[in-house]
DNA sequence: TCGAATATGAAAATGATTTTCAAATTATAG
DNA sequence: CTATAATTTGAAAATCATTTTCATATTCGA
């Protein structure tokens, strides 16, 4: 379950996926990579990345996408994510910050992993 | 696009989906159903049911997932899903409340139909 | 009651993901 | 440095949920 030695398949792809600004399909992935690294590879490693918190999967109406996040040292994470155009900002603000212990403390519920997604539109799609 | 007339299938699964309190994926409720009613037709229910308010639809890794929801006049709506029991239960209090015009006011961020589903684990599944 | 419009459902098609397994790669012991 | 064992890769096949197709059945309105 734990890799026991890096590969330059890895190496490929974590690098291709630090500069990736916007969430991305396994298929976007092993088109922009040029086919180099085989489907079932990329599958694999999207699964160890989502493990190791470089990416987070999210499941909606547009399937299966992954975004990366940069390791951030705060408690909870929040992120409003765009069903439009795909991007996810981290949210820093009192407001939400409390939010997943409050969940907790008055309602007994565990916000998974301290990683809360919102969907919606974000400002730039709205307008336009 | 919108249903001209009523049929026995969509009473059916209509019925059995109000009595429904945990959530189920399109196979379940067609066992339920005893197969008696098409899987292709099912498929076609449920989306329409999603488009008329009536069902949630999740999509984790526990798969694709319905839910029914009594209609609620409330503006916002703040769903605490669980991911291993599959209860979704409806938020009513006022930190959670405001948090959509805050996210939209402040963030310029649009919550998706004003329906936010925050997944995590429940009270009871915490315990045991 | 008849006919047009609509809904249903079986079967086939699709497409994403997983599994299988042999070949290639890598770390490490000797 | 080399041999060996463990691990990773990837092509091909298998799986499985969902969608499409299309013929049949149902329903509403005239």
């Amino acid at each position: 379950m734990v890799r026991s030695y890096n590969t330059k398949q890895r190496e490929t792809i974590v690098a291709v996926i630090k500069k990736q600004a916007k969430d991305f399909s396994v298929k976007e992935l092993h088109e922009k990579l040029g086919r180099e690294i085989g489907l079932t590879t990329i599958y694999r490693m999207v699964d160890e990345l989502v493990d190791e918190g470089l990416l987070i999967k999210s499941m909606s109406e547009n399937g299966v996408l992954y975004q990366y996040v940069a390791p951030c040292d705060k408690k909870d994470h929040f992120y409003l994510k765009c069903d439009k155009c795909g991007t996810m900002t981290h949210v820093d603000c009192e407001q939400v910050q409390g939010l997943s212990e409050h969940i907790f403390e008055e309602h007994g519920f565990k916000p998974v992993d301290s990683h809360v997604v919102i969907n919606g539109i974000c400002k730039k799609c709205i307008k336009g």
